[in-house]
DNA sequence: ATCGCAGCTGCGAATTCTTGCAATAAGGAG
DNA sequence: CTCCTTATTGCAAGAATTCGCAGCTGCGAT
């Protein structure tokens, strides 16, 4: 599954420093293997290191987010969950009434990332991918 | 363009209220035929009515997010913009380097959104549909 | 090794956003 | 038109998130 290091060489790679704050963040969101809000975040860290600043995880996920190894997804109602590019399938369906979120196969969105690659030279990987909308269950009961 | 009486209409029929608060929002936002961040729609909606507290808002645009009527793109840090999925073409490019939103033809994603309705009986109005991604100009940028 | 200088972190303060609750008012019933 | 029910608002307290800056530290150069 995620391997950490590659985080990390990624960072390197593109001249970010690596310090034990940052490495100890990718862990957690790494091994995870789920969405986890900052918060969460925070108090996983600090069973590593107390002394983590809160401010500090703020950046370093946004940091992630920025450079695309990481995904936060907005779920509405001031919930905002992280997680690593690599977990799991990559497609997020977000339903924006119950901020569940459903985890589906990247094929059927190829075609589409295509399109915006050549028509307007936009770049997006699936991995990092999430959309919005109402799933099954939320349909069936708002129309009651 | 957009018509007030459109929305109005649309929460009425979902059994909403409609109050003179929920009015200004509505009209602020959908006249402003832009992205706004939430301080801008309170900054413009108390020049109609300077008592418009901030909570309420920030709920109506909940709300408003919620039944589908408008749309809510976290450009990161902390940058959160507002629109109707009335104004203009309907895909919303996000860059989540420089923070712009392109605003493209909504053609090519509705074979994706077919999929995902009938393989997952998940629902997602193209007109509230935003991809993050990296725009052509940072691309150049970034790899400089 | 060690130096030096950005880039980072921690801290506290400032913003921004959400919540709980009592008072108010929209809209259907009579 | 008036009454009633209950959704909605305003307010103030409380979270969540971001900012500014002084000091620390990773890491490339020496």
């Amino acid at each position: 599954m995620p391997h950490c290091h590659t985080f990390l060489a990624a960072l390197r790679e593109k001249g970010y420093r690596i310090t034990p704050q940052r490495e100890i963040v990718i862990e957690v969101i790494a091994h995870s293997g789920r969405h986890m809000s900052a918060d969460e975040v925070l108090e996983e860290a600090h069973k590593r290191a107390k002394s983590l600043n809160r401010a500090t995880i703020y950046r370093t996920l946004e940091m992630l987010v920025d450079e695309g190894l990481a995904s936060r997804a907005d779920l509405g109602g001031g919930r905002v969950v992280y997680a690593t590019g690599e977990h799991g399938p990559h497609l997020h369906l977000v339903c924006r009434h119950c901020g569940r979120v459903l985890e589906v196969d990247e094929a059927p969105v190829e075609p589409l990332l295509e399109k915006l690659r050549t028509s307007y030279g936009f770049d997006c990987r699936p991995k990092h991918f999430a959309i919005h909308g109402v799933c099954r269950e939320c349909q069936e009961e708002l129309e009651r």
